[in-house]
RNA sequence: GCGCCCGUAGCUCAACCGGAUAGAGCACCAGCCUUCUAAGCUGGGGGUUAAUGGUUCGAGUCCAUUCGGGCGUGCCA
């Protein structure tokens, strides 16, 4: 509908002599102000300095339209156009939603187009905590979006397999190893003492009694297969699976990390001996080839101060035996090449998802891959708040360093996969988010997950009645629908809010904010419900309308089901 | 100190390139179950959109300043 009447906006535009433009089409507030409406007079107003009444005016003389989908088309305030879309679109509509069901509201405005969405990436040291649910709530939803706006999306983990801090897990596995037979064995501060290092050392303990098994690799490999399935389990239950698994060992020869500093200096040895192949050591071919890094106190600088950056930053660091550092990458560099890797791959979009913790970072990464040549306009980076817990009215402590940590899992225990997955994606990804937990495990009323998929068992209520008590009513096909016979306010009402589905997938799909869907389905709910408290479906004494009733609540059902699929949540036949 | 994000009803939050009388849920008040699930429906009270100034036909939205909150500001990721 809102194609359509882009179109005669333009057509009309055309005829009087104006160059077509983008045009606003949006539901107004007020329903007096019809259906939809346009501010494109007081837009030319500006531009042409004449009065946007008369602008409207001449647009709406020189319109064309189809009298069966639009009843009337008014001026209005300073030069609104507004438009009353006949009834017979709405009927038209219903039986769309109910010939293409799972289909309805897909588009394929980006068939044959890509997309890579990197999100969780969370570094296998331990189980994911509460506080990384947004995100993957979050990144979940943005990825269903992307499918049904057409795009082929490749769902990615990005990890770090090696490095300080896996390094730091080993560790702490070894110790708790050695606790396990030697009671003097402590483990140091910045090490980690969650119940799975216990675990993990146990299971190699009963796998190797005494026998210390050899070499740092072994303890981090072990703890990182272990970490890795227990964020894999969790991420299963949230029903998330990725395509790719992308270690950032990958990125070095040898899948080593280690590059030594005076190597970069002399960088053509990675050349002779043939390793100049992967993406850290091409990275620094290009940035020392545009010299756009410098050697200082012995570690590499990436110059920034050009891109508006306050400062240089490392990104080969220097070796410091004192503070047991080695001559590794920051962060930045493995991270720059990583995002080069999916450029190469060809993908129409890549999507990166980070916490607000990450947002100064992003922007250098993304600096450095531009600097080395290539372009980032594909490279969209959605940015999300921090959360906080509370139980009512006590805030509950995410402590990282304790062994006392409110995991994801504690949390989907506590309030279950739905109501974690709809808290987390109900409210702006830009706004800090108060998670009220006793709110969310609630089984009342209170709960806002409960009046979206209330609406559709109750749905589901009145077709199990209808096979029960009905079945003649049951097979009705949508040929069966009676057109004549929808005309109560509230039928019309769902009607049109079921219309604005596709329209609602798109904007917000484009925008990568799934809590507009939430937005729409709770309007969806509200209608539904209404509809239902005033008008009996099922009425032995009226075949007919009881007939077109249930197919009207059938298209209820798709949409509510339809959106569900995309927040990730599910729809539930009884409640 | 500097950078990014945020500040909307008692609470949690919406509001689509700047558009018409700023909207929901919860909480509160008053009604509605002999009828397909009352986890629902109907009505009501509640706002100087943190503050001030500016831009313009029009500002919650853009600009400036101030106040308040979050996150960053490592050779951690």
């Amino acid at each position: 509908m809102i194609n359509y009447i882009t179109d005669i906006l333009n057509a009309a535009l055309k005829k009087i002599g104006l160059e077509s433009k983008e045009i606003i089409l949006e539901k107004p507030k007020e329903e007096k102000f019809g259906d939809l409406s346009t501010n494109l007079a007081l837009s030319l107003a500006k531009e042409f300095k004449k009065n946007p009444r008369d602008i409207a005016k001449e647009i709406i003389d020189n319109l064309e339209f189809d009298k069966n989908l639009i009843d009337k088309i008014e001026i209005a305030g300073a030069g609104f156009i507004n438009f009353y879309i006949s009834d017979n679109f709405y009927k038209d509509n219903l039986k769309l939603i109910l010939q293409k069901k799972s289909e309805y509201g897909k588009s394929d405005l980006n068939k044959n187009k890509t997309a890579n969405i990197e999100w969780v990436s969370a570094n296998p040291t331990g189980p994911l905590h509460a506080g990384h649910g947004r995100h993957i709530c979050l990144g979940k939803a943005i990825a269903n979006l992307l499918e049904w706006i057409g795009y082929k999306v490749t769902r990615e983990y990005y990890y770090n397999d090696a490095g300080y801090q896996m390094s730091i897990l080993g560790q702490s596995i070894e110790s708790g190893y050695k606790q396990i037979f030697d009671s003097r064995i402590q483990f140091r501060d910045d090490m980690y003492k969650g119940e799975y290092v216990k675990k993990i050392a146990e299971e190699i303990y009963e796998e190797y009694k005494r026998n210390l098994p050899p070499g740092d690799d072994f303890w981090i490999k072990r703890g990182e297969k272990y970490c890795l399935n227990l964020i894999k389990k969790t991420l299963k239950i949230l029903k998330i699976k990725h395509d790719i698994f992308f270690k950032e060992s990958s990125l070095y020869p040898y899948n080593i990390l280690i590059i030594n500093t005076e190597d970069v200096e002399n960088i053509d040895i990675y050349k002779k001996k043939k390793l100049s192949s992967s993406g850290i050591i091409k990275l620094l071919y290009e940035f020392k080839t545009k010299n756009l890094i410098y050697k200082k106190d012995n570690a590499w600088w990436l110059k920034m101060k050009s891109g508006g950056f306050q400062d240089d930053k490392v990104i080969i660091k220097s070796d410091d035996i004192a503070t047991n550092r080695r001559s590794e990458p920051t962060y930045r560099l493995p991270d720059m090449a990583y995002h080069i890797d999916k450029i190469n791959r060809g993908y129409d979009l890549i999507l990166d998802i980070f916490g607000s913790d990450h947002s100064d970072t992003y922007k250098e990464v993304l600096f450095g891959v531009k600097s080395a040549g290539y372009a980032i306009s594909n490279i969209k980076v959605i940015i999300h708040q921090m959360v906080t817990f509370k139980k009512g009215e006590e805030s509950v402590k995410m402590s990282k360093r304790s062994d006392d940590v409110y995991y994801l899992d504690d949390l989907i225990e506590d309030v279950g996969v739905d109501a974690t997955q709809f808290f987390f994606v109900m409210r702006s990804a830009n706004t800090q988010l108060d998670f009220d937990i006793e709110l969310a495990k609630d089984k009342s009323e209170k709960n806002p997950v409960y009046y979206l998929q209330y609406a559709h068992a109750r749905i589901c209520g009145i077709l199990r009645n209808a096979e029960e008590n009905f079945p003649d009513y049951e097979d009705a096909k949508i040929d069966d629908i009676n057109f004549e016979l929808i005309k109560t306010d509230d039928e019309i009402k769902l009607l049109k809010v079921l219309s604005r589905f596709p329209d609602e997938v798109l904007t917000t799909a484009s925008t990568y904010e799934p809590h507009k869907i939430i937005t729409y389905l709770n309007s969806v709910a509200e209608c539904f419900h209404r509809f239902y408290h005033n008008n009996r479906v099922l009425n032995p004494d009226d075949k007919e309308t009881s007939k077109t009733r249930l197919q009207i609540c059938l298209a209820a059902k798709q949409v509510l089901k339809n959106g569900f699929d995309i927040i990730g949540i599910s729809a539930p036949e009884r409640m």
